[in-house]
DNA sequence: TGTACATCAGTGAACGCGCGTTCACTGATGTAC
DNA sequence: TGTACATCAGTGAACGCGCGTTCACTGATGTAC
């Protein structure tokens, strides 16, 4: 049973896509509900693998060079799948509401984020709580979530994380729902300089 | 005629919306696409005024607090009308492809932020050719763009602005979205913590 | 001041379409004897 | 080795619904004489 490159969010058009009629898919999904939870969870999961790929290919002691290459894997993924990419991170589906357990897979993809910047902290005699504002991120966060991912990492790196992690999706939905169209002209390199200056802000100096 | 307050994006809803038979709204618009362009248009347009405003609140001197105000005008916006943020800043909508003459009410409110730059750097002494990788930004934009907004801003400026303005809108949209559900506890300070040092990023060393 | 006519905003019925969902069914595959 | 039966993946027709769009129409408002 192969999931994989369906994606109109009508659950017509996923049986057509998989050569199959409609109520064919009825043997493994109760609803159109549950067969959206499969395609987003299966979409977490891949993206979220295919980000851990990407950093595990570059040393642990880079940092930069780490959250470089998977900064560009999200992206890559992205414009290789624009349909699973906006049912992830689009507009949400107006009466569809995910459940609780798609919350694991989704978060995946921010690990691999944070253990990047974890990793660089830990290996760093910087001490984050000097920073000049770490005093006021005090609070920010949930305290069970990302606690598992990242443990040991105080609370302003993992909130300095999330910021990141924002940053980089918000520039790369910026690009695939056309918003940079007449302003930038090299996005390669925009998208570049803004991971940079997001590692800028969350790698321990040196 | 009042296009306020809708938002369905499907015709038949907005006319519902209006109080009105689906087949009147054809008197206004010849086509589905041509009410949505309109809508677009509208929420542009509306988004756009009420961040100028905001903006126009605080002294031009204050540059600082003048992002804020109007980051936080933008945030507030969005809040207020989901639906309408959704259709500007969220997955494009299949079929639809935007006419040109949205271009100028879509570039509106990143023009509020980018004024707001330029001015700061105008009343500045420093130069942002100087930045560490100024010479790094050559040849990353559009010329034509944003240039008529912000006359005499150098390109590094310039670029800065655009990734503060996908940085706001990105932590907005993820906001929105529900992704940091489970993760943010206190979004309001989160959000200003991201604009401050977007500001940081953008804004003259003093 | 009153009648005749044009304008025009909005109505309501109808169309073809794709959707999610149901249901009785077909036909291939596996197991029991 | 061969027949009988259960399992189960997938079919195909049908349903009610909301959609975009059309079309002939109604009825109020404004203008001309």
């Amino acid at each position: 049973m192969a999931e994989k490159g369906a994606s109109g969010l009508s659950l017509r058009e996923v049986a057509r896509e998989m050569g199959v009629v409609s109520s064919a898919l009825y043997r493994y999904f109760a609803t159109r509900d549950d067969l959206l939870t499969a395609l987003i969870v299966d979409a977490y999961n891949d993206l979220g693998e295919y980000a851990e790929r990407a950093a595990l290919r570059v040393p642990r002691s880079d940092s930069r060079r780490r959250l470089h290459a998977a900064a560009a894997a999200i992206r890559k993924w992205a414009k290789s799948n624009p349909n699973e990419y906006a049912l992830l991170y689009g507009s949400p589906v107006p009466g569809y509401e995910a459940p609780q357990f798609t919350v694991e897979p989704a978060a995946r993809v921010a690990v691999v984020l944070g253990s990047i910047v974890a990793d660089a902290w830990q290996q760093s005699s910087a001490d984050p709580e000097d920073d000049d504002d770490g005093s006021t991120m005090k609070g920010l966060l949930e305290t069970r979530n990302l606690d598992g991912a990242m443990p040991g990492v105080p609370e302003p790196v993992r909130a300095l994380s999330l910021m990141v992690w924002s940053q980089i999706f918000g520039c790369i939905s910026f690009e695939l729902f056309g918003h940079y169209k007449g302003s930038v002209r090299n996005i390669n390199r925009f998208f570049t300089i803004v991971v940079d200056e997001a590692a800028n802000l969350v790698l321990p100096p040196d």
